[in-house]
RNA sequence: GCCCGGAUGGCGAAACCGGUAUACGCGGCGGACUUAAAAUCCGCUGUCCCGUUUGGGGCGUGCAGGUUCGAGUCCUGCUCCGGGCACCA
């Protein structure tokens, strides 16, 4: 009667499937719990960090289950992106083949894990019926000008000839060639998003975690101030953006992005080929380049002036790239005298500084002593009609100062209260051929329409060539076809960002099949909202602000109606319920790989140009400093080049394309990808990872085993490093269990001391597993069962509790670990005698009278230290406590050091006498 | 530079409202079983000092202060680590 994982695993996880276990069917009569795990992307292989994020979501979803809930808990895949398509480029497979192939390797791994997946209603985002309904949206979007088209700076690759997304961007160079990136002006397809930036900034009604919230309200990053209007000598109209509308009296310069619109009206002749030149090397500036000459501003005078509207003063404009085009207006007014970046650029090229805030506590500022720019409060001078008035750190209306002037200016017609965002409208255009393809066509005239809503989807052609880029717009039949009057038109080539797919799927898990809407407002009038959200913290921003979005558009554009109608027939109340996608947030930390040293690479080649051509790369984990041209580990690998931290800086390796690295910590070919995924794996600066295999981990050990490991060795929030030896503490325990679970208790002669000992154990964890459980607290939770095993072994061995005591606690313990480990209990439980699966029981409720404990410790304490322990009855009150503590034996040795002033008595717990 | 989060044994980590610091596990050490090893079982395991049989005491939660009868927990000022944003007007 060993136990045997495997066998016990594989029995039941067809067993469950058989029998439909963990089918979700819409149930009004029982309360609803919609527990969702952020969807994978097919990347290949499941590993770690896919079963460190969805084993305890799962444990949830079961806890949830047995506490009497109709639980939803479903999956899917992320299917388009940017992998598979390099893969195409890479190995000559097709993505979509790519991907199925990576899908159905990970269903396999999924099942595995043993978690109640509903997989009837799996939806995958690549799939024609899937993203039917992407498009869909797109041009609900586009009906209700949420969706428009507009002129944007973007990364272009001029050698791939193609937009790359910000993510795809590293160091300004193309992540996979490394091959410069410039800035463009391109016509992309957007969402407004910034509409809704106010109403993004409220978390009111959900429970997500702090600092997600922070980074949220950060990146959306709400800004207060005005707008003030600047006439040109020509009577053009500079509009500008400024959160310290108070020093407008110390503006003495403007600066315009050097891409601004109004750039060639202001240049005068005597300029022009200076202005021309420093917008063609800002235009060629790679980030990175940017980046490096941070420290010293740059810029070049147009000759150009305009008219400050406060006191009418003439100030030069100026063009530099410290401004931007994409925040603001693109144009600033400069104020040296109080902003560091304009006083920098002041002192520079020498142009005029005027204060306007008389520091408080110091002597008034004198423009030629001052080295740096002044910030703090203070009382505004030289300003006008706001002089004397006070101005403190406050930010808006909340600075007197600031208040004031804005007042002034709307007065005055010269400006008005204004509010900016940092946050751009979301641009989902994508010239990439693995993605949901937009559904709209350009008509000869330059106009565009969405195609009708019977045509869609848009399906993706198949039979096509890759060449690194996407193929739609060299296809013509793709791009050939006709407007809704049957005139010819032109198809649009680009797809749409692939977390436009990520920001509705739990929608489509509702009704993967409904093909008469995206879902079926049957299902979602029962289901929604998610009521808790797992995943990576990682999504903080992009994917989780989107889906936010999305799901605010969506419901003002009555998407939800339907559903909202079978609500009120069903007697459930709408309101609130699709203002936001996901009521509860949790956030997993990360899982890496074993501590290790990372991959130690030796390099001989040419240097050209600060990179060196390799001609032999090897792996040598013992290799010295003066091996090769380049020691050092491996930190990241493109498709031609290889990072290497060498100990004084990433230097950077040209190998061929098809160049491959043999590293003995990855097992087969050793192409890009995988490369990739393994490094992806080691992320971290200091402590490198190594890959850990989960499905050899199952193998060795059983999914149970690897489950409750996961969720008993890391503080989930946080995750670390995995530990290849602590797993064996966890099998003890599961063996533990079922040696627990298969024993013959027949006791010896039965003590109805030890029995109730035994019973006050067993609900002493239920409630503090049940209260872990809620708080998403793995660690503490297994901890708890595990000294529940051990109390259970010391038991079993003594042979002195009840029958009765014995069954129950046995049970217990089997029901607290079903939702962790649910193969062993399951088996367990029917070998007890149980035909009904261990799933499908209540979860066990503890009874406080049984949990409390008669005796206590109790500590006396001398002047706050521990001197000395007495065990007393719990009911045990202030007086009798104080005359037990001050009668034993070691404290009457501390109470003659001297005189007791005062006696603290928290009974039962602790006494504290102070003696002095 | 700005904004978050964190720091507890050799290691992963516990500690409700301020009330026994180190639960649970790993590792280590000693012992049992064994021809032997593995597995398993039992005991010990923060640190220093005194007694060294049984015990007693000092010091200990990144650092320096503070509040309190009492601080890992609260307050002030730092240091280091992780993450996010970054010429944001």
């Amino acid at each position: 009667m060993d136990y045997q994982h495997q066998e016990i695993e594989q029995r039941w996880q067809s067993a469950w499937e058989d029998t439909g276990l963990y089918r979700s069917v819409v149930d009004w009569s029982r309360p609803k719990y919609y527990a969702l795990t952020m969807l994978p992307y097919p990347s290949g292989d499941l590993h770690m960090g896919h079963w460190y994020a969805m084993t305890p979501s799962d444990a949830r979803a079961r806890y949830m289950r047995m506490k009497g809930y109709n639980v939803l808990f479903p999956i899917g895949f992320d299917a388009f992106g940017l992998p598979a398509e390099n893969a195409a480029v890479q190995r000559n497979i097709h993505p979509a083949k790519w991907t199925y192939e990576n899908i159905d390797t990970m269903r396999v791994q999924l099942r595995s894990m043993g978690a109640m997946f509903d997989w009837e209603r799996e939806a995958v985002s690549c799939d024609p019926a899937y993203y039917r309904w992407t498009e869909w949206f797109f041009k609900r979007m586009f009906e209700h000008e949420v969706a428009y088209r507009s002129e944007a700076m973007v990364n272009w690759s001029p050698t791939l000839q193609t937009v790359l997304a910000n993510e795809q961007v590293i160091d300004g160079k193309d992540e996979r060639t490394g091959q410069p990136v410039v800035q463009k002006m391109m016509e992309q397809w957007f969402f407004a998003l910034t509409d809704y930036a106010d109403e993004l900034l409220s978390f009111d009604g959900v429970d997500w975690p702090e600092p997600i919230k922070t980074m949220q309200t950060n990146w959306i990053g709400r800004s207060e101030g005005a707008e003030v209007t600047f006439i040109t000598e020509a009577g053009d109209e500079i509009v500008v953006f400024t959160t310290r509308p108070d020093t407008l009296w110390g503006a003495t310069f403007m600066v315009l992005a050097p891409e601004h619109a109004l750039v060639d009206s202001l240049t005068t002749d005597e300029h022009r080929a200076a202005v021309e030149e420093y917008r063609l090397q800002a235009a060629a500036q790679s980030e990175l380049e940017r980046m490096e000459e941070s420290r010293e501003k740059t810029g070049v005078f147009t000759g150009g002036f305009a008219t400050n509207p406060v006191n009418q003063e003439q100030i030069p404009v100026w063009i530099a790239d410290y401004v931007l085009l994409s925040y603001g207006t693109g144009a600033i007014m400069a104020v040296p005298a109080h902003d560091q970046r304009d006083f920098e650029f002041a002192r520079h090229f020498g142009l005029k500084i005027q204060p306007v805030i008389h520091p408080t506590g110091e002597d008034e500022l004198v423009e030629p002593d001052m080295t740096e720019s002044y910030v703090g409060p203070g009382v505004m001078v030289n300003s006008g009609p706001i002089d004397g008035v006070a101005t403190t750190d406050a930010k808006g209306r909340a600075n007197p100062s600031i208040a004031a002037t804005i007042d002034w200016l709307e007065e005055q017609r010269a400006g008005k209260e204004a509010i900016n965002y940092r946050v751009r409208d979301w641009l989902i255009s994508r010239q990439r051929y693995w993605g949901s393809p937009i559904p709209m066509v350009h008509r000869t005239d330059g106009s565009v329409e969405p195609v009708a809503d019977a045509d869609l989807p848009v399906v993706l052609p198949e039979d096509v060539e890759f060449e690194g880029r996407s193929p739609l717009a060299e296809l013509k039949e793709f791009v050939t076809t006709t407007d809704s009057q049957g005139r010819p038109a032109r198809r649009e080539t680009d797809t749409m960002d692939t977390f436009m797919c990520s920001s509705w799927y739990w929608f489509r898990y509702l009704s993967p099949k409904c093909d008469d809407a995206p879902f079926d407002p049957e299902e979602a009038a029962y289901w929604l909202p998610v009521d808790v959200y797992t995943g990576g913290a990682e999504h903080a921003v992009m994917h989780l602000l989107y889906a936010r979005f999305f799901v605010k558009a969506m419901r003002d554009m009555g998407v939800f109606d339907d559903t909202v109608r079978v609500m009120q027939e069903h007697r459930r109340d709408p309101s609130g319920l699709f203002d936001e996608p996901f009521m509860v947030l949790r956030n997993q930390g990360q899982v890496l790989g074993a501590e290790r040293t990372g991959d130690r690479l030796v390099v001989n080649g040419e240097w050209d140009q600060g990179r060196l051509l390799a001609s032999a790369v090897r792996v040598d984990p013992d290799a010295a400093p003066d091996a090769g041209d380049v020691v050092g580990e491996l930190w990241r690998r493109t498709e031609n080049l290889l990072q290497v931290e060498t100990g004084q800086g990433l230097v950077a390796v040209e190998v061929a394309v098809d160049a491959v690295v043999e590293i003995p910590a990855i097992p087969g070919s050793n192409d890009v990808t995988q490369l990739n995924h393994h490094l992806e794996i080691q992320r971290m600066s200091k402590s490198k990872g190594n890959v850990v295999n989960p499905d050899e981990l199952v193998v060795e050990h059983g999914a149970d085993t690897v489950r409750t490991h996961l969720m008993f060795a890391f503080e989930w929030q946080k995750g670390g490093p995995w530990d290849e030896r602590g797993i064996a503490g966890s099998r003890r325990f599961i063996e533990d269990v079922w040696k627990l679970g298969v024993a013959d208790y027949a006791p010896e002669a039965t003590n109805d001391e030890a029995s109730l000992a035994l019973r006050r154990k067993v609900h002493q964890t239920i409630a503090k597993v049940d209260a872990d459980m809620v708080d998403f607290k793995w660690n503490t939770a297994v901890a708890a069962l595990m000294t529940l095993r051990n109390t259970m072994l010391d038991a079993l061995r003594a042979g002195r509790v009840s029958d009765a005591a014995w069954t129950e606690a046995l049970e217990t313990l089997l029901k607290l670990l079903a939702p962790i480990a649910p193969h062993i209990t399951e088996e367990l439980w029917h070998r007890i005698g149980y035909a009904e699966s261990i799933h499908l029981q209540a979860w066990p409720e503890a009874d406080p009278e049984i949990a409390a404990e008669d005796v206590v410790t109790m500590v006396i304490q001398v002047n706050g230290k521990v001197r000395d322990r007495l065990e007393v009855p719990a009911s045990i009150s202030a007086e009798e406590a104080e005359e037990a503590a001050m009668a034993t034996e070691k404290i009457r040795v501390w109470l003659e050091k001297g005189e007791v002033r005062k006696v603290i008595a928290r009974p039962p717990k602790l006494v504290n006498i102070v003696v002095g």
